[in-house]
DNA sequence: AAAAATATTTAGGCTTATCTAAAAAATTAT
DNA sequence: ATAATTTTTTAGATAAGCCTAAATATTTTT
């Protein structure tokens, strides 16, 4: 029995936050209808567990859930999830804008972070933030409402030769793949613009900094850019 | 397996580590040997619950144990708790000073967040917070090695008739009672003279803020005083 | 020094969240 | 349309952390 029963009746596991949020973030790539084994992978688990989980969350009325026919959240578990996300992105930006981390050491104690249960806390972090609308990696924060607005983005690997664009997200906030970008001197905001495209293996050769280096098709596809 | 794997090897479970810190507070007030009852009426659980925990710390040799005898923290266990601490009371002062939380509301979010596993998160919180040297319940706040100096204090309750104390910190940091204080315009720094007392239930009547009040002995054993 | 009372440990269960292996259903290939 | 493959579910186990009830040890009272 822990502290936070004193806040909510309706409450989650951490383990059943973690899955409100994969499913959420899965939902907005492929749409409705998450199968088991996505899931699975997402969370480095078995399918077997996936199964046992969505049945409990079913149960819940977070989400929809027929054998063998995937997942679908409902409004109840979208609210939840983003608000999973809103605490995640908020925690990020406090991380940095506060306490000198990188946006390579940040994701790891944002997913611990995420979990606290407080309302106060995480509307005061905002507004001690400054109502940010963004976190490190150029993903936007939900505001208490849960809305937020779309950004206009495009994978870097999608850009024709000789066009510019001006980088606004990642879609992998690894440590490894953000530091090989401060390594590279890539971060959110810079121009960068396809000199080449190697129709062998998808590689591009780029010019950032007036520097001119190539990166694999890998790389381009986990680089958003406007 | 959770992600802080990354960052120890010597890990101890959100349960383990509200073991460490109760028996780490008891052995501040009784000594070593901390009996399982004792333990148990700490964190409102059952004693033999507890057994079976101290049996397991003191396998991971945060503690020694001997049938029948309580358990004694060791350099290791003690180690551990006094960063929980550290932990704890650093959250308070933050949510306090920069969130706008008063200090009868800090203690159950500071009870979640204690257990965030980031030695760099906790180093930041404490420089961006300028090192305070005490919590808002005007309890010490170890530092990065775990030091910490032990204040002067008695208890309100101990001070003679017509003698003058300044509050310096409290013995319950429940919302219950800190509320009770705000009520009655005590808070810490505050000058209080004890103006009479009365010998059969050992009821104060004080002189704070130029006002007289009342005060039952249950109260004055919960502030300490200079 | 017994007897009574209290404290502690042991034994056996329960729940949550996992897992592996096997069975069943759905999909894809022939 | 059948066979092969892949996906998903079910069955049964395990570990952590808790519980109740019973057994045992210690302490206090008589
Ligand atoms: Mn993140
Ligand atoms: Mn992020
Ligand atoms: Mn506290
Ligand atoms: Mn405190």
């Amino acid at each position: 029995m822990y502290l936070w029963h004193q806040y909510y009746n309706y409450m989650f596991s951490l383990s059943e936050e973690n899955y409100l949020k994969s499913i959420y973030h899965l939902e907005a790539i492929h749409g409705k209808g998450i199968s088991t084994n996505s899931i699975a992978k997402k969370l480095e688990t078995k399918a077997s567990s996936v199964t046992d989980m969505i049945k409990k969350l079913a149960e819940k009325e977070v989400l929809v859930y027929k054998k063998y026919q995937g997942v679908s959240l409902t409004i109840l578990g979208r609210k939840e999830a983003t608000t999973i996300v809103r605490k995640h992105r908020l925690w990020e930006v406090f991380l940095v804008d506060k306490l000198n981390f990188s946006w390579d050491e940040v994701h790891d104690v944002a997913e611990q972070l995420e979990h606290i249960k407080s309302p106060k806390l995480i509307d005061e972090l905002d507004v001690f933030l400054g109502f940010p609308k963004m976190d490190p990696h150029g993903d936007p924060i939900p505001d208490k409402e849960g809305n937020f607005q779309k950004i206009e983005k495009r994978l870097l690997s999608t850009l024709e030769e000789h066009k510019t664009g001006i980088c606004v997200g990642v879609n992998d906030s690894s440590s490894d793949f953000l530091k090989y970008l401060d390594k590279n001197n890539i971060s959110l905001g810079q121009k960068i613009k396809v000199l080449s495209k190697e129709s062998f293996d998808g590689s591009l050769t780029i010019l950032i900094h007036s520097k001119e280096i190539t990166i694999s098709k890998k790389i381009s596809n986990n680089i958003y850019i406007q």
